[in-house]
DNA sequence: CGAAAAGTTGACTAAATAGACAGCTATTGA
DNA sequence: TCAATAGCTGTCTATTTAGTCAACTTTTCG
């Protein structure tokens, strides 16, 4: 461990070594696995081979630590919901939603386990985070799909349970990776087989919801 | 903490006190809320209002005690998983299975939820237990929806992603209650959200998989 | 009844854990 | 070059935790 990098002029707390993406990056495995109190400081000491004081040296505490990751992962949510407001097509709208969150379950799959966990939990340290944006994020869509319903462009079915419908059918195959790999007698998911559930998830929605 | 139940003829370990399912019922839920690693066996104690060492009558260890509370929520899942079995239009087999599955979602959702943080973990406890039927009851459903498929019955949609559509969405409204909430910024989730929830999934899964 | 077993518990122990800290090395910029 | 600072780490500590144990109380059944 002697890697250092370049430093702008001296501002305590802004520039940090590699060392502090190890951590984070370790940390995040760990958290998505274990949860908060199920994981310890020297198992992601380990994971990120740094020794445990370092830790302490670029985060408060463990639960800065957390924070910190919860952040990162927030932030990478954040990025897949403003991903969907260019077309006017109920069609385009939701096959690229659903396209780009299988793909998001695909390439982030801790991201979005420690997403998980956090709801499973209670959502104790999350509540912070969203409360804001999310609700805004979500009512407009709502209001999106009610209009779409009012011209006729798709069937008078709840926008709430259609949204939550796609979100746990995406977020599943990133979450639940081991029921799927129990169930379809396999070692890993490939990569066709994320293409193949956007398909049918894309199909079972659209025509469900009477689009097109 | 003096009560005692009738006692059959003297075989150890076999009828216990009502302690062991106070004890049962305090682990799942903290099992459900913080994981394996995440939960104290000194929490359960208090929740289940017992000494920490009563515990440790009943239950070998921690690893015990988790054990036989995942063996009472496998019981649960059998049950619903069962379930299905006496129809034969598609439109009523899977109707019915939505209905169980939310049901089995509004009444117990610490049972869900434990069963998803496993999965989320990858199911480090949970292989020794299904593995065997899981995958029996999994092929069995695929292959009657391909004579579904075959019969015209219903769009040719990959089986196991519709079976995985369907735990996803039912799942959902117990695991990711906290997420819920936040969205449609509301204190609980009624009882005739979870019927509202049952019917849209009914309504996308049917239409969208081309049934009826 | 009364002995034996079931059921219960407070007090203890060994291990694990979060965090503190003093001292070390490497890098910076004047 | 060199002092100042960033970056790093071995070691220590207070606390929490799983699990033990011996002693206690209640229930059973001959």
């Amino acid at each position: 461990m002697s890697k250092k990098i370049a430093r702008g002029p001296y501002k305590p707390g802004r520039i940090r070594a590699q060392s502090r993406d190890l951590i984070l990056q370790a940390a995040l495995a760990e958290f998505a696995c274990h949860g908060f109190r199920g994981t310890t400081m020297q198992r992601i000491a380990e994971a990120a081979q740094v020794p445990k004081a370092n830790i302490h040296y670029y985060f408060s505490n463990k639960l800065g630590l957390y924070g910190a990751v919860l952040e990162n992962t927030l932030n990478l949510w954040d990025a897949v919901f403003n991903e969907i407001s260019d077309h006017d097509e109920p069609a385009d709208v939701l096959s690229s939603y659903i396209d780009a969150k299988i793909e998001f379950s695909r390439t982030h799959p801790k991201a979005s386990r420690l997403f998980a966990k956090e709801m499973i939990s209670g959502a104790p340290h999350l509540s912070a985070y969203l409360q804001q944006d999310y609700r805004l994020w979500f009512k407009q869509r709502m209001s999106i799909f009610e209009s779409w319903i009012a011209q006729g462009k798709m069937d008078n079915v709840a926008p709430a349970h259609v949204i939550f419908m796609i979100w746990a059918s995406t977020q599943y195959y990133a979450d639940f990776e081991p029921q799927i790999l129990i169930a379809t007698d396999t070692k890993t998911v490939s990569e066709q087989a994320f293409l193949d559930a956007a398909e049918s998830i894309k199909h079972i929605i659209l025509k469900g919801c009477g689009i097109r």
